[in-house]
DNA sequence: GTCTGTTTAGGGAGGG
DNA sequence: CCCTCCCTAAACAGAC
């Protein structure tokens, strides 16, 4: 099955969004709102329970890493996904920010849902709703997301059932969520394979016979859970670094053939030097030459650490993940479901150890700040946290993200397929005309 | 030919 | 000012 989608790009033509690969993509919001309503134990914490209508704190810590672009953004943002409902994070934060998001309030009394000014009758009520035609909103419609191409990545990666996606599902993802990103589509896709290849915590895993197509899956390392852990996605504490690779890289450089590296599988012709430029140091410390495990296992034979020293080096799930990849060089018959739970269990593996898992098992994230103790921050209920986005609690919003966003574009709808023809997520919601009218673009838009 | 993946390079921005 | 994170562009090679 091909669920290949056309988008509208900046001209108003048509154009094809990734290609599909042969693979069904499962990904989709519905699925994700399955797995948690059958509280699946594979969920991370991280996307735990939707918190969208739980209390914000009256202050904001990490608010203060808000660059500009992110400020207008969020904006934005919240205006594209329909935030507009009270308890919706972009109201807590108008809220919390005394009020400095006009645009927002625009937006809420423009669109009629949660009209926090409660009837507002005075005279800007007028001017926000001059405001409220389409052709102001659009103007909003497609900012650039506050979220980081790590951040779009991890949602992805961590919303599919099996926490791994191939390279043109990571795309049809972001284009679903983000209509900004159907634009301009060569320059972000770029971005997100230089960000696949180059972050340690994005791991590369083979395709298996069962599965053939073009390209790996991608998922996320199994040490990297708390990039984002107060469930913000804004910007990472601190970059993922592997201590293995590193270790690797290191025993590798020390190797006498790494000076004139001719079997790396970089596109350069010119051999791997390391480079003295401070402003670009960490590109190669952090990155080197091989980014993925079955690179590590596979490529550097010299350097080849069996399954026990692997597990050693890495706990329990990282072991499991390594030994997979392991299993699956030597035997390359290793089939997806086998492959996939796999990674699930590794994934759950440390999502049951939770918090101390992070913190004790891995010393290499000592170095992450924890949030402030009053901050009460948790990864589901921060602000930018993607439960906002895709929780299974808030249909009434991937509703009225999907007719506020798609309005114009009639059958064009980004939503999975799954939400218009199974209407699984919200059979509940479609059913009830005076939800799905309250929604719609017919009452106040 | 197109897609995928790797690498280099450089600039912007925020925080210490 | 320096370090770090992030974004963007581009070159290139291999896979499909």
């Amino acid at each position: 099955m091909l669920t290949q989608k056309l988008y509208p790009d900046v001209n108003g033509s048509m154009s094809t969004g990734a290609n599909v690969s042969p693979m069904t993509t499962t990904y989709s919001m519905n699925s994700m709102a399955m797995a948690q309503m059958n509280c699946s134990p594979h969920q991370t914490p991280m996307f735990g329970s939707g918190m969208l209508n739980a209390g914000m704190p009256s202050s904001m810590p990490g608010m203060n890493r808000l660059t500009p672009r992110m400020n207008d953004s969020m904006n934005d943002a919240g205006a594209q996904l329909g935030y507009g409902a009270i308890g919706s994070p972009i109201a807590n934060m108008n809220a919390c920010m005394g009020g400095s998001m006009p645009a927002i309030n625009t937006y809420n009394t423009s669109i009629g849902r949660g009209d926090l000014n409660g009837g507002d009758t005075s005279p800007n009520s007028a001017l926000q709703r001059a405001r409220a035609d389409k052709t102001y909103r659009r103007s909003y419609t497609h900012a650039k997301p506050p979220y980081s191409y790590i951040s779009l990545i991890t949602m992805a990666i961590q919303n599919s059932p099996q926490k791994m996606l191939t390279l043109s599902e990571i795309y049809q993802f972001i284009m679903d969520l983000f209509p900004f990103y159907r634009q301009n589509q060569q320059r972000w896709q770029n971005s997100i394979r230089h960000s696949l290849s180059f972050n340690d915590c994005f791991i590369k895993v083979p395709r298996t016979p069962d599965k053939p197509g073009k390209g790996s899956f991608w998922s996320l390392h199994p040490d990297s859970g708390n990039m984002f852990e107060n469930g913000c996605y804004l910007r990472r504490q601190k970059r993922f670094k592997d201590e293995k690779k590193e270790l690797m890289r290191a025993a590798h450089h020390k190797s006498p053939s790494h000076s004139v590296d001719s079997s790396n599988s970089s596109g350069k012709k010119t051999p791997v030097i390391q480079h003295v430029d401070d402003k670009n140091h960490h590109h190669n410390m952090d990155k080197a030459n091989d980014n993925n495990l079955s690179a590590m296992i596979n490529l550097h034979p010299s350097t080849k650490l069996d399954v026990d020293q692997m597990n050693l080096l890495n706990g329990n799930a990282n072991g499991e993940l390594h030994a997979m990849h392991q299993h699956q060089h030597q035997h390359q018959n290793m089939s997806h479901e086998e492959l996939s739970a796999m990674i699930n269990r590794s994934h759950q593996h440390l999502a049951l150890a939770g918090d101390h898992h992070q913190s004790m098992l891995h010393p290499m994230n000592h170095h992450l700040k924890q949030e402030p103790s009053g901050a009460g921050y948790t990864p589901s209920n921060h602000p930018f946290s993607i439960t906002r986005l895709l929780p299974a609690e808030s249909k009434s919003d991937i509703k009225m993200y999907a007719d506020m966003q798609y309005a114009g574009y009639n059958t064009l709808s980004p939503l999975p397929n799954s939400i218009h023809s199974h209407g699984a997520i919200g059979n509940d919601y479609y059913n009830s005309p005076s939800l799905y009218h309250s929604s719609t673009g017919t009452t106040s838009l």
